[in-house]
DNA sequence: AAATACATACCGAACGGTCGGTATTATGTG
DNA sequence: CACATAATACCGACCGTTCGGTATGTATTT
């Protein structure tokens, strides 16, 4: 039972690698079961074998890339009580996504666009958007009662935040010329929060 | 010459309308021609006669829309010297573009996710973007010689308000109970101004 | 022998796009 | 004016291809 489960999980990983691969590249309409297949070197019998449709290894990819931002999330949660340095370190989380996706970045995108058409995917993807959202918002409020900020409406600041991560993402999808994400990001942040930190 | 013209042109506007529904429902891959022709009431035949193919019809949409945003860009175009007054007023195009949208919204999803896979997509969307980001970098440019803003890398701060713009329309379209955008969006963007202006 | 992990061959549906034909309107001629 | 001719706008059956998915066979491990 061992030689075999070895080989199955390998060509599991290998299928859900092109499948991210393609979707990436070509979006999740426009690519084939067949060429998920090819380029994972293996049958269509095997894609069969081990996912009962082109959808579920859309959701099983997408469902591993939630886990991983949950993952972030819970390993930065709070450490000490500077607010502005624990906002900065939140959006490392951010420069993680950028840099390590790199190239699959577009499958963000593909994610994005088949929220807004099916509920399900929706669901999946907008909890742990609020989850984001609402500890934003929490940081805004305990900054606003320290002193440290302006009083700003939490909410919309935490929207604020989340937005500039988003239009990062696309810009750098759209526009990649960025040599150095981790000065840009730093330089984005600091404005953001000049404009919440009281002088 | 009168009467064919007439039915022609309102033919092909039916299309078009049909079209951005259709794909801004569903996505470009997942829309079939059929189905915009039947959203239309016109047969497959009207479809080609106006447009060689799928893709040059999704082609005008985006050059319509394109054409919109120049229109609304060169309007607002330099009228007084108030920096800040003169963001504020340029991000109404913003509010436009998210007001009267709203259900179509979808579609600039749409236009983005072919960007990435089609150069040519790329390249039109890619030069009004440049053209928006130049902009605001001369303006934010502006307003450091004049002394109202903070000495900021006038790129990244451009950058910065374009990513805000799209993480709004984006977390709009995912996140879409939002009673009252205009007022959101000016409580976004006194935070952004916030972080560009001494005081 | 039984089960697992795959490969191959194949199916019906749906796709984008074509094509021969029709109905309506504009135009040239007497 | 009448009437033939040409051009335009449109219809809808149809074609080749590709798609997601299935049915069945085979090799390998337990």
């Amino acid at each position: 039972m061992n030689k075999h489960k070895q080989r199955s999980e390998e060509t599991r990983n290998r299928l859900l690698a092109a499948a991210e691969s393609c979707f990436a590249q070509s979006g999740f309409e426009a690519t084939g079961v067949a060429r998920i297949c090819k380029t994972a070197g293996v049958s269509k019998g095997a894609f069969y074998h081990h996912f009962s449709s082109k959808d579920e290894i859309f959701f099983e990819l997408l469902r591993r890339w939630l886990d991983g931002l949950d993952h972030q999330l819970t390993r930065l949660r709070g450490h000490g009580d500077d607010i502005p340095q624990s906002l900065m370190s939140m959006m490392d989380i951010l420069t993680n996504v950028l840099q390590d996706a790199e190239k699959q970045m577009a499958i963000y995108l593909e994610f994005m666009n088949r929220a807004i058409r099916d509920p399900l995917v929706l669901k999946s993807l907008l909890e742990p958007f609020h989850r984001y959202r609402k500890y934003f918002a929490e940081m805004i409020h305990e900054g606003i009662a320290q002193g440290t900020f302006h009083d700003v409406d939490e909410e919309t600041a935490a929207w604020m935040i989340i937005s500039t991560g988003i239009g990062l993402l696309i810009q750098g999808l759209i526009d990649p010329p960025i040599e150095d994400w981790d000065a840009h990001i730093q330089h984005t942040l600091s404005i953001l929060l000049n404009g919440l930190i009281k002088r």
